[in-house]
DNA sequence: CAGGGTCCTCAGAGCCGTCTCAGAAGTTCC
DNA sequence: GGAACTTCTGAGACGGCTCTGAGGACCCTG
């Protein structure tokens, strides 16, 4: 296999990358299995070499077998605390990234210091383009893949967003969106050129426990247009039957 | 790897590092674990190079073959004293910078002896902001490294804090702050046109033991938006989902 | 041209995040 | 020992956000 033409499946993009070439590798601990199974998936997806585990116990040994670059962990697991097994994993790997998924409600069980280091959390019911975000970004910023060095910045024509910033730009004009808008456009920004469906958009964007229609995305592509498209050539097109399309206006 | 191209994971300022170009190193020495890895992971993501001691013994070993810049010490230690590590140190590393940590309660005046020598201590329970800062102003006094040498000034816009004289001003209005809004302000000027997210400022700024709610952050800012935003064009904004930026006025 | 399906948009209800005020408790400094 | 300041909690107000429901436009097919 060509070093250089590794692509992922859903995107086209080349893979994520470690300065050697090799895939990235990331390890999902979560008592779930159902929940490890739908994370590691989307993973895999996104280009990650996935390894799960279902205790702290394993996940430290998983970590010493598979030097993950970056770790997916639960904070409730049935034998240690998240605490603990950070403490492990950084003598495993003392430059690994760690990505806590915690409960909403849980707010006693405080992540102090969790996000001291370079590492975050996500609160359940949580989105996976979050989830894939949050990673990214961890990535990014501990500089360890080579593709996501270029910076937070997402273009699509003169559409321009600033993932760390929060800041979305058309022809250098600021646009303010909703935290579920900027999700829906950074999902179809990431996704350039590519019919996506209704389904799919609700599975990566929406969290998954969400129970409703997919009218939704509809409406939210709607608030989309009137800001994004307001008065401009527009980019997002509607393909009937199928889903929408992000589109740079010159080809 | 360029020696010039290295930058710190979170910020992309140039890394720490000493005159020859290797990074800087730090000794964190503490005999309870969490702490001691809150702290390594808070200053190894500041661009330092990390490892860490549960006990005077291990301290000197760990110092005689780390030749570290900087030590982190806590002064209460099961097996010696911190001063009888201090004297250990210098004799291993007679120019080593020492960062006390201390319970609030200590004699004050064994600490003003030891810190005559030109190093500092902070007190327990302190923040991550404050040992951060404070050991970057020890490097800075004892000119270590060189990107510190410029001085203590942090400028966002027309807003500029000098962290030593512990002064802020606006448009060269001094701006009078109480000591948490001093530090939540300095944690915002150090990640301009970030957002911050509620509880990353929370286990930057405040002490790793506070019980409370994220609400405080809210009213922080609030206090901060009354002194630096007031009547001006504000700085402070909210992103609503996702936390708080400081942005200078113009782009 | 009628009919069914798909999609768009508006209006509104409920919820949630945020801001601000007021006051209690603790701290520092004279 | 008192005054000023600082920090944090709680409560209420406000506004934005998310989603539901309904009406209507558009498209394709029979």
């Amino acid at each position: 296999m060509l070093e250089g033409a590794m692509t992922t499946p859903r995107t086209g993009r080349p893979a994520l990358a470690r300065p050697d070439g090799t895939p990235l590798r990331v390890l999902v601990v979560d008592d779930d299995p159902d929940l490890a199974e739908v994370l590691s998936g989307a993973l895999r997806y996104e280009g990650w070499q996935v390894r799960t585990a279902g205790d702290g116990a394993a996940a430290v040994t998983e970590a010493r077998d598979l030097m993950p670059d970056a770790v997916v962990l639960d904070v409730m697991l049935p034998d240690t605390d998240g605490f603990g097994v950070l403490r492990s994993l950084h003598t495993v790997k003392p430059d690994v990234c760690v990505l806590f998924l915690t409960a909403r409600d849980a707010v006693e069980d405080r992540i102090a210091g969790i996000t001291a280091g370079g590492d975050d959390y996500v609160t359940k019911p949580f989105s996976l383009e979050e989830v894939v975000a949050r990673l990214r970004g961890l990535l990014r910023r501990a500089g360890m893949a080579r593709q996501l060095e270029e910076g937070p910045r997402l273009c699509v024509g003169d559409l321009v967003m600033d993932e760390e910033a929060r800041e979305v730009t058309r022809s250098g004009e600021l646009i303010e969106l909703s935290p579920t808008e900027f999700e829906l456009l950074r999902f179809l920004m990431r996704n350039p050129r590519r019919v996506l469906s209704k389904a799919q958009i609700l599975d990566r964007v929406w969290s998954y426990d969400f129970g409703g229609q997919a009218h939704v995305v509809e409406l939210y592509i709607s608030y989309l247009r009137k800001k994004v498209d307001a008065g401009r050539y527009p980019m997002i097109h509607t393909v009937r039957g199928a889903g929408y399309v992000l589109k740079p206006v010159a080809r």
